[in-house]
DNA sequence: GACTTTAGTCGCTAAAAGTGACTAATTCGC
DNA sequence: GCGAATTAGTCACTTTTAGCGACTAAAGTC
């Protein structure tokens, strides 16, 4: 086996858990050990035997009481940035959980992604990946879902795609391809929020169905 | 500094360089240094303050004699999983090369990516990691164009696209697409290739344009 | 009970994508 | 030399999809 007992180990496993908290994205983040830095995300140096993806869940679990409903790895962060752990290189992850079911243990915080304070230069890098990783995944897999309750109006689930992409959508279009996905299916709960009509609750859940066959699309925007 | 003398290295850069060859994609090889595989994917030992990415351009520079035309990080690899330079995760990178200019020098081989000769299980995971980016990335950077010459006609940018997205696409409309999109240009040459029309020669060269504003899309796949 | 607010739907229009047929320019066989 | 075959490139029509405003529905507020 390795020598991992000298004081200088070699990679650690970061963790950039994700939630949304009112009308933003938010960071959890913890109480560095280390001088400088205050804050730091959430990171495990990985056990003897333990898997990147294992020990990327069991530090997730051990901040906030359950795993995350989704989870991903981002990517290797190293290249002199300086880390808390003082590790060489850093495996980051990035997860999701609904904010609602979402209560960290002591110690761990949420920040609004837009106001996150200072973290090694390591980290906000890996804050920065993780909300790119976040929009590309988007339309990809069903990643707003995992940041919603079991169920949800389609207002919110709308609102939460809004608040992904960083537009407006129209209310007609976006129920209309719902509709057309197979997505959602409704309970026969209605929730009266304030004034308004009250909105029926759903549920996700993805029913068999083909891929829609498109074409290319070059709509990337080249850098 | 860290100790990196003793024989056993904590991390490693492993490079899946694809290219381009006739109807199928292709990976380069080399001569494994272990005794259990026979070929292995490239890979390095980062140098004392040397950057992830500066160790894969370095590793693919050596291998290829040249810069890939593309590259991206995929990931770490990790999970117990054998490697040939028994490290304990490695960094993988995806390179593309044009097949026309790139030679490889003595002892790197390009295998076609359906025919890999049994490697490392580790590395296994980065080719099929590698492949799953490729597709991913090709509606989001213009990674097409990474694997064809500087000049080409519309038929071979076509062929490759269906190369990668792994279907027929209808000429007009690749056409009328690709118009919209404002990606290439034409040249003053053309191409006699046997018998048939003569071809176009065509550069890629983007104009600045307004990305499509294009509505939610929900055509993922779910588990 | 009129007004406001939010939910949910309808139908028209515009834009985009699928498709087959067409013209153009070359080589090959004879 | 000339017609068939082959590949390039374009056109016009149809179908599908997305944008958008207006509409009805059901609640609270005053």
């Amino acid at each position: 086996m390795r020598d991992r007992s000298s004081r200088t180990v070699s990679y650690s496993v970061d963790l950039v858990l994700v939630t949304a908290m009112g009308n933003d994205l938010a960071v959890l983040l913890t109480r560095s050990t280390g001088e400088r830095e205050r804050w730091a995300l959430p990171w495990r140096i990985p056990q003897a035997g333990e898997t990147l993806d294992g020990a990327a869940n069991r530090g997730a679990h051990e901040a906030l009481g359950e795993p995350p409903s989704w989870m991903e790895q981002i990517g290797a962060f190293g290249d002199a940035k300086r880390h808390p752990g003082d590790v060489d290189i850093s495996v980051a992850y990035v997860g999701l959980v609904p904010h609602e079911t979402a209560s960290p243990r002591a110690g761990y915080t949420w920040f609004p992604i837009t106001e996150v304070p200072p973290v090694s230069p390591r980290q906000r890098a890996m804050v920065e990946a993780a909300t790119k990783t976040i929009q590309a995944r988007l339309d990809q897999a069903p990643i707003a879902f995992r940041l919603l309750p079991a169920t949800f109006t389609l207002s919110e689930l709308q609102q939460m795609y809004e608040l992904l992409l960083g537009k407006r959508l129209h209310k007609a279009s976006f129920r209309r391809a719902l509709q057309a996905a197979w997505l959602v299916e409704p309970t026969d709960e209605w929730r009266s929020e304030g004034r308004g009509r009250p909105a029926q609750l759903f549920r996700y859940l993805p029913k068999k169905r083909r891929r829609a066959q498109r074409g290319v699309r070059f709509d990337f925007l080249f850098p």
